[in-house]
DNA sequence: GAATATAAATGTTATTTCTACACTTATACA
DNA sequence: TGTATAAGTGTAGAAATAACATTTATATTC
């Protein structure tokens, strides 16, 4: 046989998104409601097979569009799952991807057509195969991440208080932070510029919004600095 | 259709393995030559397609066995690659590992029937389909990971000095360190055991030998910590 | 047997980073 | 005018990291 292997040895191919967002107060997780069999009406991940045409990057994004209406949403290859029966119907391996979006930036009318809903890292309920343990490597991997580069620029709008930030880092990392020590590691890293604008919604006194240099920003994905917080 | 999905989404699935080996000078890889088409001659990490019956990594330990004879190989998976194009053969996507082995303890016959050769990281050649990506990405895991969990019970013989340790974190991580810093660190992580026992072989002193305390060893790999060196 | 050559073994100080911690300020509203 | 609320701000002690040089044990050579 010169050309093509042994076609006995294919398999599905699969990937399932993680897609983190952030409401001011909780990290969650987007999960869809199955409406079809098997387990019909239980929750899982979005996903989708992988086509003929396009890589496993591609696929996440079709996935990830066809979910949010969101193009160049920030994501990352996760890890492949690949148990023998993880899929009662067919043998199926998943390559997950985790996704960060702005939770105020998806399309509501498209989650509302997948039955799906925003759930809170510790609420989410029990899914569909082995989608439950894809979460909790997602939300590891997400941690460590956040130790490693700035995170934050995908998830919270243009304009944000550093309140806001510290709330974000809390919810990622599932701990307390002191306020005063976050802003000066905050300020270490060199990536926000102070606005002149005042946010006003939380306070008499009000708090100075800041955006993220996003130069700066990018520049510190690169190279991997260790941030202690 | 009640079972089984649409055959058309079908893929290969390979798995390939970055095999890292140390040899008291060189971080080495594993690589084989190909005795047959498509660049037959050239060198390529050693792979072979996922079975029905098994894991991604049950298939990795497959692989890694039929290439060393050894079972039980220290293995993660790294990523998944799945340009469009990468195999000229057929659309065929892989998941690559990186394994670490003692160098020693390997089965030289069939690394002889594989036409395999341990080549130095800075002497790779050019290797089939995107295998020099593959590598790339393993080291860079690899020099992560030597940041976070300890390394090199895998690597090195049951007995060694502290030389030859350092040697690994410099060949792995690719720069000089400081003798008296890096004794200091490594005593800190509380990882090994001192024995009475000298090695004569590289000075007329001698300089002690060590071996890991497999426990303490374990524990660390569970719980990260940043060991900056 | 004295001198030499080789690698092993060892500790301290200065610098940087991290952690813990509390009071003042601006403003709206009562 | 007083009160309530969240924002804003700095320092000192502790811990980790980085830089750095001399002494020791032994085999070999003269």
């Amino acid at each position: 046989m010169l050309k093509g292997y042994f076609s006995e040895y294919k398999v599905f191919l699969a990937v399932d998104c993680i897609i983190f967002g952030f409401d001011d107060e909780d990290l969650k997780v987007l999960l869809i409601q199955r409406d079809f069999e098997p387990e019909k009406g239980k929750w899982s991940l979005m996903g989708g097979f992988l086509k003929k045409e396009e890589t496993l990057d591609d696929a996440a994004s079709r996935v990830l569009f066809k979910l949010t209406g969101m193009h160049n949403i920030y994501m990352e290859q996760l890890y492949s799952f690949s148990e023998v029966n993880r899929d009662p119907v067919d043998r199926t391996i998943s390559t997950s991807y985790y996704a960060i979006v702005n939770i105020d930036k998806h399309n509501k009318e498209l989650i509302k057509n997948y039955n799906a809903k925003w759930f809170s890292l510790s609420k989410i309920p029990d899914l569909i195969f082995d989608h439950n343990l894809i979460v909790d490597k997602a939300v590891r991997r997400l941690r460590r991440r956040t130790s490693i580069n700035p995170i934050g620029f995908e998830l919270l709008p243009e304009k944000f208080t550093m309140r806001q930030l510290q709330k974000l880092y809390e919810a990622i990392l599932d701990k307390e932070i002191d306020k005063r020590n976050f802003i000066n590691k905050i300020n270490s890293m060199d990536i926000l510029v102070k606005l002149k604008e005042k946010d006003m919604s939380s306070s008499t006194k009000g708090s100075y919004l800041y955006k993220f240099d996003q130069r700066k920003y990018d520049e510190k994905q690169g190279n991997n600095f260790y941030l202690k917080i």
